[in-house]
RNA sequence: GGGGCCGUCGUUCAGCUAGGUUUAGGACGCCAGAUUGUCAAUCUGGAGGUCGCGGGUUCAAAUCCCGUCGGCCCCGCCA
């Protein structure tokens, strides 16, 4: 027996009809000589009656169902009596008088209830994912994230991309993340590794004259964990050429804000504000910054370096910056909460932790107020009111920012300073080209290797490297990096040299990414493109408190899967189909 | 690899910080009965826990100590 309709859709309208609905038991109440059960599917409740007078037969096999039962039900759509209409659910001013009843499933009793007010722990959810995905908020994140996948697609067809499938079974990629290794059984000893994104590939398709590609595209890393990190997800990836970094930014904006607009009628700002790394570092302290808050970091470098604090003017002597953050209030914080900040500030990174309170009447309180101008630290610290807190980190710029930029973070959550209904979109650019990594002593590139630096800092590679910015954008929101891009290198000389800084040799560049060099020297267009977490996207939209909410079947944090149980240990045989042998000693492993 | 928090009937939470008050308790769920207008239904009764696991301290451990397993958050890592 078909349903005629589903479980959110009848009303008024239909009274009088005789209909046929299926779905689960989601509550029962037995008042005897009527019984009433709640039935629900993916698109809502509807109540269902069973009246002992009307229809004794069907009546009494109700009494057998329970929660989560499986049923069909056909009866007719009446008005329900005066008074007893629910205006809490849309199809709460009718019932259904059952006429016929089947069971078609039975359900043990529930590890926990469905409910979507109440809370269950994650791991027992993961482990019964399917009754966990019934809950009407775990189906309407299936549905946001369905959305936008499918809006995404819409737009990107109207603009003329098309959606290209790379290979999951693919080369193993140097100076990434570590990669999911696959045996090939064939060529034993040998191994794929799943992509850490197709980046590779989509460069190869702009050479292949695909002109304008993207693709839903599953990524894995075998990286540690973290509230927005799995360790395979998706990304919308997209690639363009002939085009500039504005063409590629102006694209992703629209896409973006038609995202917000048709999933939560939220209207993002336009053009989106745009910080250079420098700004977004010198005044947040990060490369993604949470705009819902302001406490942006002070640079007192000048006021320190003619202070009589000699840490701070050390500091800015041997090279290094001095800059503060004024915590609104501050004044009142407590010795004890101040020294926490100090020890905070320490496991970040820095040396110490100085502070300084503004009293009530103006004047500063601190130990080590004596070493200062009090005008001249007015005059540097113009925001710095009566009642607030001053902190000040003196040390090399990256620390100093690094430090400053966690405390802003914690600050901001424990003042409550972040408006949670702020939606702060912005473009973090002109990303420097490389890093120099101590430990390695070599350079080591911020984005990836592919990226093409500004036309006119292409000097700078012969002769001062660090110092070369590149046409690279990270879409940053509400403090998670939400994705990132670049025009890529066309030239096969460039590239080269970008390896030769790298310290890729030429034999090692050779055998990673051959394919890449030759194709470049076959004609390769000027291209560029961008990937945006599409999980990390649902998840702000959908409010979520981790990316796990937005993946139907996610990963704990030591990556395994807790419903199938995967990884798990496979048989000697399957080892030795594939030429391996395996190290670890796990009792239950089958060495 | 490191730091922190958590683990008590099916679920959720109390009890732990003063070791004995506990035969480990409440609520929800479950089982049985009653109930013709509920929608967090109600009423009566009942079942259900080796306090994650192992070891130690003690006359006595859910409670203190050590280890271990699992979950979460963070650092490292994530070009």
């Amino acid at each position: 027996m078909k349903r005629s309709h589903h479980c959110g859709e009848l009303s008024l309208d239909h009274v009088g009809q005789t209909v046929t609905l299926a779905g689960w038991v989601a509550s029962r109440r037995d008042h005897g000589g009527v019984r009433f059960i709640d039935l629900r599917d993916r698109y809502g409740l509807t109540q269902i009656v069973f009246d002992s007078e009307h229809e004794p037969t069907v009546h009494q096999l109700a009494d057998r169902l329970r929660n989560e039962y499986v049923v069909t039900v056909t009866g007719k759509v009446t008005l329900r009596p005066e008074g007893s209409a629910n205006p809490h659910i849309p199809t709460g001013a009718i019932e259904i008088r059952t006429t016929s009843l089947i069971i078609l499933n039975e359900a043990k009793p529930l590890p926990f209830a469905l409910d979507d007010t109440i809370t269950t722990s994650e791991t027992l959810r993961l482990k019964h994912r399917y009754l966990d995905l019934r809950r009407p908020r775990m189906q309407a994140l299936l549905q946001l994230r369905s959305q936008v996948s499918h809006l995404v697609r819409q737009y990107l067809h109207a603009n003329q991309f098309i959606e290209v499938e790379t290979p999951i079974l693919t080369k193993s990629t140097p100076e990434g993340a570590r990669d999911y290794l696959v045996p090939s059984r064939v060529n034993p000893g040998e191994f794929f590794a799943l992509p850490q994104s197709p980046q590779l590939f989509k460069q190869i398709l702009m050479i292949g004259g695909t002109d304008r590609y993207y693709q839903l595209a599953r990524c894995f890393r075998d990286e540690d964990l973290r509230l927005d990190r799995q360790p395979e997800f998706t990304q919308i990836d997209v690639e363009m050429s002939f085009v500039d970094q504005e063409d590629i930014i102006n694209l992703i904006e629209h896409m973006v804000r038609l995202v917000f607009k048709e999933t939560k009628n939220i209207d993002l700002p336009t053009p989106l504000p745009r910080l250079s790394f420098e700004d977004a570092m010198g005044r947040y302290g990060t490369d993604k910054p949470d705009l819902r808050f302001d406490l942006q970091l002070q640079d007192l470098s000048q006021f320190a370096a003619t202070c009589d604090f000699k840490v701070f003017r050390s500091a800015v002597e041997s090279g290094g910056i001095v800059k503060a953050l004024v915590i609104p209030g501050g004044n009142d914080f407590t010795r004890n909460r101040i020294d926490n900040l100090i020890d905070t500030a320490k496991e970040f990174g820095a040396k110490g932790l100085a502070w300084v309170k503004v009293n009530e009447e103006g004047n500063l309180d601190s130990s080590i107020a004596k070493f200062f101008n009090a005008q001249a630290l007015r005059e540097a610290l113009p925001s710095a009111q009566p009642g607030d807190l001053l902190i000040f980190v003196a040390d090399q710029a990256p620390i100093v920012h690094q430090v400053l930029g966690r405390l802003r973070l914690l600050l901001g959550e424990e003042l409550q300073l972040v408006d949670q209904n702020r939606w702060e979109p912005l473009w973090v650019v002109d990303f420097p080209m490389f890093e120099y990594d101590d430990a390695a002593k070599r350079f080591v590139a911020l984005h990836h290797p592919f990226t093409a630096p500004h036309p006119q800092d292409m000097p700078l590679l012969e002769t001062d490297p660090l110092q070369i910015r590149t046409q690279a954008y990270d879409l940053v929101l509400n403090g998670f990096e939400l994705g990132g891009g670049s025009i890529r290198i066309h030239a096969p000389q460039v590239q080269s040299k970008v390896f030769d800084l790298l310290n890729i040799s030429k034999t090692e560049a050779r055998e990673k990414f051959g394919f890449l060099l030759d194709a470049l020297e076959s004609g390769a267009p000027p291209h560029g493109g961008i990937a945006l977490g599409l999980d990390r996207l649902v998840m702000l939209l959908g409010k979520t408190e981790s990316i796990r909410e937005v993946i139907p079947f996610p990963k704990t944090q030591k990556a395994q899967c807790l419903m199938t149980e995967a990884p798990s240990p496979v048989t000697l045989e399957q080892l030795q189909e594939l030429s391996i042998r395996t190290t670890a000693k796990k009792p239950d492993s089958p060495l």
